[in-house]
DNA sequence: AAAATTGTACTATATGAATAGTACAAATGG
DNA sequence: CCATTTGTACTATTCATATAGTACAATTTT
C-alpha cells in the first residue's frame, strides 16, 4: 500500500495541564483536522511510534486514540503499513458531527427542563445570553 | 436549637446502577426538594446516621453531600444539633439555578460553535429537534 | 527470505474518585 | 453534669482510568 507520507500534514499539540487525557486530545485534534480538510481521505497518519517520540509519550497512548478513531470508522489501520484516513472519512466525520449536534441539543434541553426552564423561553435566553464575568 | 423533626419531609431514593455517585444523587434530590418547596427554610434534614441507615450506605457519604450543600450556602450544619435548610436557601437555590442555566447555555453555545453551527441557526435546530430513535 | 517497520497484546504503575470503617469532638437535653 | 446525639477527621479499600513498559505478530521493503 502507498506508504509515502509527504511530511507533516498534522501537528498535534498536547496540554498536560488541561486535565483532558492525552488520547482524547489526540482524537479531537485529528477529527478537527479532518473536518477542516487538512487531512483528506487516504492520508496517512503519523506512525504510532513517531508520534509517540515526537510527543514524548507512550506508543500505547497513540494506539488508544487511533483505535477509537478506527472503531468510529474515521480511520483504517493496516498492520505493517500504517493508519489512514478512511475513504468514507468525510461521511463519517459528518455523521459524527450530526450525531454530536443532536446529542448536544438533547442534553441541553434535558438540562433546561430539569431546571424548570420552559422550552418556549429558551430562544429568548439564548438570544439574550452574553459572556458575562 | 429546635431539633424537632416532624417526620419525613424528605425521602431520598438511590439508584445504584445509574453510575451517578450516591452523594451526587443525594445533593440533587435535596436541591430539587428545596426548589419545589417541599423543604422550607429552617427545615431540618435527616440525621447523617439515620439517612445512612435508611439508605444502607456509609454515613460519610451523606456527610459528603451535606458538606457540599453547606459550601454552596444551601444548608447550615450545627454539630450536635443537625443540618438545616439555610434561611437564605431560597435565594441560594435560585442563584444556583440561574448560575446553572447560564453555565448550561454557555457550554451549549461553545459546543455548537466548536461543531461549526452558526448561532443564527440554533433556534431552528432546537425547534425542529425531536427525540429520535 | 531477511530485516525493518507497523500496529497489537499483555502487564504494570500511578492516580483519583467513591465509598466504607472506626474513632473523635462538639452541642444538646434531660 | 453526664449520657446521648450530632457532625467531623482520618484512614483503608475498592474500582476505574490513563499512561507506561515490554514483547509479539503481521506487513512491507529491499
Amino acid at each position: 500500500m502507498n506508504s509515502t507520507n509527504g511530511g507533516k500534514k498534522l501537528s498535534i499539540r498536547l496540554d498536560g495541564a488541561s486535565g483532558v487525557p492525552f488520547y482524547r486530545q489526540i482524537i479531537q485534534q485529528i477529527e478537527q483536522a479532518i473536518l477542516s480538510k487538512r487531512l483528506l481521505p487516504g492520508d496517512r497518519l503519523p506512525t504510532i511510534r513517531s508520534l509517540a517520540i515526537e510527543l514524548k509519550i507512550n506508543p500505547n497512548t497513540i494506539a488508544k486514540a487511533y483505535n477509537e478513531l478506527e472503531i468510529r470508522g474515521i480511520v483504517v489501520t493496516q498492520v505493517g503499513s500504517g493508519t489512514y484516513v478512511s475513504d468514507k472519512e468525510i461521511d463519517m466525520a459528518e455523521n459524527e458531527r450530526q450525531k454530536k449536534i443532536e446529542e448536544s441539543i438533547a442534553r441541553f434541553l434535558r438540562e433546561m427542563d430539569a431546571l424548570g426552564v420552559l422550552k418556549s423561553e429558551i430562544p429568548r435566553l439564548i438570544r439574550e445570553f452574553k459572556e458575562e464575568e
